[in-house]
DNA sequence: CTGTTAGCGCGTTCAT
DNA sequence: ATGAACGCGCTAACAG
């Protein structure tokens, strides 16, 4: 590997010339434009690249984030992840991995962190507590959660649960809906939203029968439908998923979607279009979710703004 | 941050010593038992990480493995890297991620993966293509492939196409299938799979009567369908979300599956199983292969091995 | 305009 | 059983 060294032991210059050119600090302070064009030369043709190690020892901005998922299953994840990533090369950053898995009540390893210096921290995912932030060494770095906390350790940026519900429940209304039935899961996320459902459900006078609570499998899904104890005018599901398998579990009971019973959906995953029926559903502005996350996050002064975004109302087959 | 110095500082003793009890080689080179605890209780106390540049710096082993990803969208993305990255977490191992957008033409920017000297590199997806290898400046690090190649650079993971092809064509014969309709897009991946099933369904007495290229798009695939000269028996599909979009647009042109037309699907995809009708597919052995991934890069010596893992045929309502 | 020096955090001689 | 000194590759302060 190509060091400055062995550019400066070639061209027989001190190294520190060499480190002035490379990097352009070299008619900033007066180099002579022969030496430059020789350093360049030479560089280029050993193919030279800095050495991160040394770099971020000597304190350089390592432009390094580090992102930590909640749910690598999210049908969202690969999206944002993708979104950041985009957002990352524009900008040069790079992305480090860290994750843990709820449900098997894994804790966060967050060594992944320490041993790159990274420069900002961005969760993705909702959560309850980050119990992993007590020992998380660089504490002054900014961070943002995408999704809802109850937690709050930084930037947050998430969908305005509020305007979502009056959204549905105007759309409702207009239909003529009197009455829905409720399917949420535990997690943060679904019980934020459900709680201001079912505010706004009442605000316009849809009586809410049922409030389902299941884990999301197809198998839980069904039993919730099954012991129904009416069919209600419209179902809300916490999101898509949930969505499609109220719907399948309706058609395994012969009941059809949306002339015996509406679904409303939360997402617009890829899936919705072409799901059959195609779902209806609220659409987050994620592009704009992840860059002002990304902003948030690369900025040099960490913030602890909250921000907002509101979702836009994809009517499709299903309600 | 805690370093090696504050601890010596701290407990008036010298960084080397402290440097050789937290490296794991105390006893070996023979430090008082105290001294040991000593070291060890403030480390823990202060939260003590390795600096991972200066570690590397000294070419210490990093453990940090690079993943490119050739498409964030790809619903086995998230799946595949919560897979690595429990592999990973186990074996201490951290990923950093590149990526590249393929049909925006966008070159990939392995400058992560030089500023964070990266010990193996994993490619998620199909390619065409390394041009991006060349600039490659770690060519010596082992690496491997999860997906389809021309152009072969370490080991390689991919489902058995041979295998695949005559499972589907075997099934279809035993069903009296009698023809059958292709759907295919430009990847790699997909006229891999298609080349062998064209051969396995002749060789099981299956007409292949029509071959439509689309590139996936609802839109296509719609307008790939009306354009079918006649219904076939069976539409195999390169993968399941082609398979959904061709279900969908039957839908909207009335045709019912399976009755009129049988649909067959690639990958068993999570929806696969909620979708209405829900899709006969190929469910490839997912852990297994990411599994073997891991082993073969993450080996101290580079293998060029390939792996075939063969996909189980998961029979369902579509076909 | 260019060279010398110091030091970032760590493991490793070589001394003691 | 412990410490001092060196160097990995690089930049910045200081000195010509």
């Amino acid at each position: 590997m190509a060091t400055q060294k062995s550019i400066a032991d070639k061209l027989g210059l001190s190294i520190s010339l060499v480190s002035r050119v490379l990097s352009g600090k070299a008619k900033e302070i007066g180099v002579a434009q022969e030496t430059i064009q020789k350093v360049l030369d030479e560089a280029q043709r050993t193919n030279y690249t800095p050495n991160s190690a040394a770099l971020s020892l000597r304190g350089v901005k390592t432009h390094t984030l580090g992102v930590i998922s909640y749910d690598f299953e999210d049908p969202y994840f690969g999206i944002i992840l993708g979104e950041l990533h985009k957002i990352a090369k524009q900008r040069k950053f790079t992305l480090i991995l860290a994750g843990s898995y709820h449900r098997e009540e894994e804790t966060l390893d967050l060594s992944a962190f320490a041993k790159h210096s990274i420069e900002g921290l961005i969760i993705v995912g909702s959560d309850r507590n980050k119990d992993w932030y007590e020992k998380f060494p660089q504490k002054s770095i900014p961070s943002v959660q995408i999704g809802f906390t109850t937690e709050k350790i930084g930037a947050n940026i998430c969908i305005d649960e509020t305007v979502s519900a009056s959204l549905i429940a105007r759309y409702l209304q207009k239909q003529k809906t009197n009455n829905a039935a409720l399917f949420f899961n535990h997690s943060l996320s679904h019980e934020t939203f459900k709680k201001e459902y079912i505010e706004a459900l009442k605000e316009h006078e849809i009586t809410v029968l049922e409030d389902v609570i299941c884990d999301g499998s197809l198998n839980s899904v069904k039993s919730g439908v099954k012991r129904l104890k009416s069919l209600p005018d419209v179902i809300i599901a916490g999101d898509d998923i949930m969505a499609t398998k109220i719907i399948r579990s309706l058609h395994e009971l012969n009941i059809k979607v949306p002339d015996d019973v509406k679904v409303f959906g939360f997402d617009n995953i890829a899936h919705s279009r072409n799901f059959i029926p195609s779902l209806t559903t609220l659409n987050p502005p994620i592009k704009e979710m992840i860059q002002a996350a990304f902003d948030l996050v690369s900025s040099p002064k960490a913030s602890q703004e909250t921000m907002r975004f509101t979702p836009e109302l994809i009517s499709r087959e299903s309600a």
